[in-house]
DNA sequence: GCCGTTTTCGGCCCGACTGTTTTCAGTCG
């Protein structure tokens, strides 16, 4: 088993401890370990093997021994021994909106019912409704909750919640008495997709708040609504709440909705230990008398913590770093000074000029672009005579006092790992990308090799997209990331951060491993049009939840630092071994 | 089941809102 399927196992134990009504803190202890081991950057097997399990938060002698049983064989007793007296469908019904665990139990209890289509048979016909501490309301929602499931609004990607909350957010912010609007949860924290959008006001008087939103365009319904909290439906089934607070509790629910959940849980255990209770509407000392919290720096200090960045608020070692002062200093958008992959319209599916380019590369202040249009395995891409002139172009082109043209190319990495393009051309140009675009579905070991052949080809600055992942439609390809980052941070050879909002190509996780591994990173947007050269701000993002600093960032640097670095590492590289590299 | 800057036993984050109830259990975030 993987590390995702070790943490959808102990998920589902946790459910089956909730569901089966036994000691609720245990399922907890599960839960929170399902949730460590997904974050997890490295294979749990390792941890295993290396006997360091139990250094893990939330690990201790059983689960350690759960997850060893799971690892080796599939699964686990405890789990066994609960499907004995719960039936395996009933977890699904807790991802059902307005079921929870008592719910579902009551249902299988009084009605032998354990999966959706039952529920929803029995909700339709009465039976629901008739349940002790159900009624007709609740089995009307639970209806609802059943159909909007089977339409699949699911969550979308961090760029379009991004979208929808600053123009929600603008309209807020026009509410007379507001202080503050933001939003809040994992859009703010700039996690990779998000479910909800969590907006925070800040204002005196909640009242005329929460009026402007239930009744702001694109609200199709209202969830709830309280004096001080809504939650409302929109247009795309998109859901979003808002909480309306005074602005002196401001920072601490600034804090509290930013989360994420396992993150306030250790800052606010830290804090309890220190004498202060945390809540959204600020530090209390034990008497229960308001110390502050106007500011969320307010709350960290509660728990002896400096402020970290939303981003790094996973609970992943960032409390940690926080009391010892060893948070990173993350790479922000105004580090980059260049974007080092961007398409003209001189091949396939590129369509802006390079005037286009170098007008909206200018405006947001990049220093330099790498045009590194495709190769000729793409459909209509260059072949060696046309990209030797398209350089020529390229390098000739006058921008008028804007951001230096590099002359590049993004290069096919082709079945057998070799380049489909000529090595003495590729040694000629500024900078070379080089991309898997086909046999995404290569196994393991052929795909590894693919890309460390092309790493050690000498000619290659940054491997793209390195798992072609496209969030929503395409898993990631099966790539052996410790061995190709081994054999980057021994070549030198970067891998990129695709900023292309639905691929965001490494992934924060990912971002962190090579980091650690020695590896630079090349946050590029990969823009195909010259409106999306502001893309590269959604490559941030996964770079500051990866934990990188500007020193881990190669488009930090400088123009000429970057053809430096290129041409001394073509100097010194060893040229590709006769025979393949073998990976076992 | 886990864990310890008041603890190796006794805690475990905490409040808003809803619907089902006649004071609160359940769900959610």
């Amino acid at each position: 088993m993987d590390n995702a399927e070790v943490a959808s196992a102990l998920a589902e134990v946790a459910d089956l401890l909730e569901l089966s009504g036994e000691n609720p803190f245990k399922a907890r202890a599960y839960r929170r370990v399902a949730e460590v081991v997904d974050r997890l950057g490295e294979p749990l097997e390792e941890h295993e093997r290396s006997g360091r399990l139990r250094e893990l938060p939330g690990i201790g002698e059983r689960i350690a021994k759960t997850i060893g049983e799971l690892l080796h064989t599939g699964t686990c007793a405890e789990r066994d021994r609960l499907l004995r007296m719960v039936p395996a469908g009933l977890p699904e019904l807790l991802r059902l909106e307005g079921v929870g665990p008592q719910t579902a139990a009551t249902v299988w209890r009084e009605l032998r019912i354990a999966d959706v289509e039952s529920l929803e048979k029995a909700a339709r016909d009465g039976r629901l409704a008739l349940l002790p501490r159900l009624g007709a309301q609740r089995a009307k929602a639970i209806l609802q909750a059943v159909e909007r499931r089977r339409k699949r609004a699911g969550r979308m990607p961090v760029a379009t919640a991004y979208v929808h909350a600053q123009s929600l957010l603008a309209r807020l912010r026009r509410v007379p008495g507001v202080v503050l609007a933001e939003a809040c949860g994992s859009l703010r924290r700039r996690c990779e997709t998000v479910g909800d959008l969590d907006l925070l006001v800040a204002a005196r008087d909640a009242a005329p708040v929460v009026r402007a939103f239930v009744s702001m365009p694109g609200v199709t319904a209202v969830r709830a609504e309280g004096p001080t909290r809504c939650a409302v439906r929109l247009r795309d089934g998109l859901s979003a709440d808002l909480r309306v607070v005074a602005p002196e509790s401001a920072g601490a629910a600034l804090h509290y909705f930013t989360g994420s959940r396992s993150h306030n849980i250790a800052v606010r255990l830290r804090a309890l230990r220190r004498g202060f209770k945390l809540n959204e509407y600020g530090v209390f000392d034990r008497e229960g008398r308001r110390v502050s919290g106007a500011e969320e720096t307010d709350v960290f200090e509660a728990a002896g913590l400096s402020w970290s960045d939303p981003e790094l608020r996973e609970d992943a070692g960032e409390v940690e770093a926080a009391r010892s002062g060893t948070l990173p200093r993350l790479v922000r958008d105004e580090d980059l000074q260049g974007d080092l992959h961007v398409h003209s319209d001189a091949s396939s599916d590129g369509r802006s000029t390079l005037e286009e380019i170098v007008r909206e590369a200018a405006r947001l202040g990049r220093r330099y672009v790498a045009i590194t249009d495709h190769s000729r395995s793409r459909p209509l891409g260059l072949d060696a005579e046309a990209l030797a002139r398209h350089a020529k172009t390229v390098r000739a082109f006058d921008t008028q006092g804007g951001p230096r043209l590099l002359a590049g190319v993004e290069v096919d990495i082709r079945s057998d790992g070799t380049l489909d393009l000529p090595a003495p051309l590729l040694a000629s140009l500024d900078w070379v990308v080089a991309s898997i675009h086909t046999r995404l579905q290569d196994p393991r070991g052929a795909l590894t090799l693919r890309v460390i052949r092309a790493i050690r080809s000498g000619v290659v600055d940054v491997i793209g997209h390195p798992t072609g992942r496209r969030i929503g439609y395409r898993d990631a390809s099966d790539l052996d990331l410790e061995r190709v980052l081994e054999e980057a941070a021994r070549a030198g050879v970067a891998l990129e951060v695709n900023a292309q909002p639905d691929r965001m190509d490494l992934n924060d996780r990912s971002c962190r491993l090579a980091a650690q591994a020695g590896v630079m990173l090349v946050v590029s947007s990969d823009a195909h049009v010259a409106a999306h050269l502001s893309n590269l701000r959604c490559g941030v993002w996964s770079a500051r939840r990866g934990w990188l600093e500007a020193r881990h960032v190669l488009n930090t640097r400088d123009a000429d630092e970057l053809l430096e670095r290129r041409a001394h590492r073509m100097a010194h590289a060893r040229p590709e071994p006769a025979e393949q590299p073998s990976l076992f």
